[in-house]
RNA sequence: GCCGCCGUAGCUCAGUGGAUUAGAGCACUUGUCUUCGGAACAAGGUGUCGUAGGUUCGAAUCCUAUCGGCGGUACCA
């Protein structure tokens, strides 16, 4: 509501001679009031004054406003401003901040490691960065979605170490994900098989940064690598998610590893016990290591090369990485470190983290030990789900409904993931934002468009639809500050349930209204397409 | 041990200085129903906002302590 702000800024000014930001709230249902201010609150202590005194001299200034105990100022919006503002409204929305405008934003996610299997995790990490990526991109800026992987490291020698033995003809992905959960047996278990992976592990870096193909290693290295680039790619076309950028580990470790020497020279990195370390309980974070004694650079020394080839592909005005939380501390330590000789790269990068995707009754998932939901399991339930319930077999609809189970939560905290329940689609759903903005599609094509109607007054259900569409921008402001999309949904909600009550309400078609209402059902129609598609959800025909 | 995140209704979660009654969804009960599509709408109620102090005109929200859950804590990612 920036006319109200601006009109409350201006008359403190005015008043007072003091220049502050003004918050406005909706009111409360038993004030007679459509807004509220706590700004004669907040400004009393300064002015020497009694709340409610400035709560009136402000009022004064400003119409169809009121006063209430301790000191709040309502405001009252009339229709003919509803009416004016809704009819401006249409289909520009535009960010009110030119803060990323022209900007490069480059947003890493999903992260999945070739020679493992997609699990439930990398599906929530997509979902949410695709939509934070298309947040960015409504502010303005031109986003660069990069995705990082380890082509090389343990989890690969610990596969290499089952699958070579084991002589598959026809490789697939499941083949590898299987090796993967032996591997990390062998590997915890078995001494020998141990130092026989750290040898491997040791090879397989050669095999990548020489680029050698000859010899059985070699080929079975390439092949699972080329086979989970394509699982990969498929995976994401489903989910429509397209990333611009792919950095396998190993195009990057060398930089970092270079990156490090350097700075080890400089007294940044420190040797202990014959790796390459980084002493981050100088700074209250703990200490890591960025080259192992084998000499092979660990994921650290790789996050650091990646940081420093992001700028060098992109020269990048922010830099977004989003990962599970258990990666914070890890991350601050490797940041910490880089802000030693790259402090402007680090002041421009923000690390953002979910919580684990966890099942029900506190049951464990675990990679290592090969039990997890997959990324496609999910999927494939709620196909399922609505194919039963409501003998469809809309692609769109399916993908909202698994969109959105992830994008209204906020990040950071953990989420139980609980197969059944998420596959419903009845309340606070993709499908019930879906199905009340097709209701609004269809109302929109049984219409032509009449004549307005002149002073016309609003009911109560169209009023709150009004007013809930007014604060849209304000919405999308939050949430592209933010980084927050749950904010976009949960209003998006919202706002249907304002629909809903004035659809059921609200005859539209026919009525002596129809001019009126149709605008509101257009401009609901119009802020749930533009709403949606920075979720990554598209509307359906029909439904 | 130290560091970080979290604790709100039976369950899953919003709300993170602003109000007289702390909100949604799910589940449960009942009603609307030849209407622009019922994947809907309406009504029904449970909360020591983990606990105890403190700051404030005002605290779920800020501060301190404490309990509980989870994650991290040297060659995994």
């Amino acid at each position: 509501m920036e006319i109200l702000r601006d009109a409350l800024k201006k008359a403190i000014l005015e008043l007072y001679g003091i220049d502050f930001e003004p918050e406005i709230v909706e009111a409360p249902e038993n004030i007679d009031a459509d807004y509220s201010s706590n700004a004669p609150l907040r400004l009393a202590k300064e002015l020497h004054k009694n709340p409610m005194e400035i709560a009136g001299e402000l009022g004064n200034k400003i119409r169809d406003t009121s006063v209430s105990n301790p000191g709040f100022l309502n405001f009252k919006l009339s229709d003919e401003y509803l009416n004016e503002k809704i009819s401006g409204l249409f289909d520009k929305f535009e960010i009110s901040s030119d803060k990323f405008a022209g900007k490069t934003v480059i947003c890493e996610f999903s992260d999945p490691n070739p020679f493992k299997v997609l699990h439930v995790g990398h599906l929530y990490t997509s979902v949410v960065g695709d939509s934070i990526s298309r947040l960015f991109e409504y502010a303005g800026a031109k986003v660069i979605r990069a995705n990082f992987g380890g082509d090389v490291g343990l989890h690969v020698a610990k596969t290499m170490y089952i699958l070579r033995q084991k002589n598959l003809d026809d490789l697939t992905i499941e083949d590898i994900a299987r090796c993967y959960v032996e591997g990390t047996a062998a590997y915890e278990d078995d001494e020998n098989a141990k130092i026989e992976i750290t040898k491997l592990n040791k090879e397989i870096y050669k095999i990548n940064s020489e680029n050698i193909h000859e010899g059985e290693l070699a080929e079975l290295y390439w092949k699972g690598r080329e086979l989970s680039y394509e699982y990969f790619k498929n995976f994401y076309a489903e989910i429509g998610v397209k990333f611009d950028k792919y950095y396998p580990e190993s195009t990057v470790a060398g930089l970092g590893f270079e990156k490090v020497q350097e700075e080890l020279e400089k007294g940044v990195y420190e040797k202990s016990d014959g790796a390459v370390i980084f002493d981050g309980e100088k700074y209250g974070l703990h200490t890591r290591v960025f080259i192992n004694k084998e000499g092979v650079p660990t994921y650290e020394a790789k996050d650091v090369g990646l940081i420093f080839q992001k700028y060098a592909d992109y020269h990048f005005d922010r830099s977004i990485v989003i990962t599970g939380s258990e990666q914070l501390e890890y991350m601050k330590v490797v940041l910490k470190s880089v802000e030693q000789y790259a402090p402007e790269l680090v002041e421009k990068t923000t690390h953002l983290t979910h919580g684990l995707v966890k099942l029900p009754g506190n049951v464990k998932m675990s990679s290592r030990k090969g039990n997890f939901l997959k990324a496609v399991d999910v999927l494939e339930m709620i196909d399922m789900e609505l194919k039963e319930t409501y003998s469809s077999d809309d692609k769109k609809i399916s993908l909202a409904a698994t969109k959105y189970a992830f994008l209204k939560y906020k990040m950071g905290g953990n989420i139980i993931f609980d197969p059944k329940e998420s596959v419903k689609m009845t309340g606070n759903s993709g499908p019930y934002l879906l199905y009340s903005a097709v209701r609004a599609k269809k109302i929109l094509k049984n219409v032509e468009n009449k004549k307005n109607i002149n002073n016309y007054i609003y009911n109560i259900y169209e009023k709150n639809l009004v007013k809930k569409l007014l604060e849209y921008s304000d919405v999308l402001d939050e949430a592209v500050e933010e980084m927050a999309p749950h904010k976009l949904a949960n209003y998006l909600y919202e706002v249907s349930q304002e629909f809903s009550r004035f659809y059921e309400n609200c005859p539209v078609v026919g009525s002596n209204e129809e001019a009126e209402r149709i605008k509101l059902v257009k401009v609901y129609f119009e802020t749930m397409k533009h709403g949606l598609n920075i979720l990554g959800i598209e509307i359906p025909e029909e439904m």
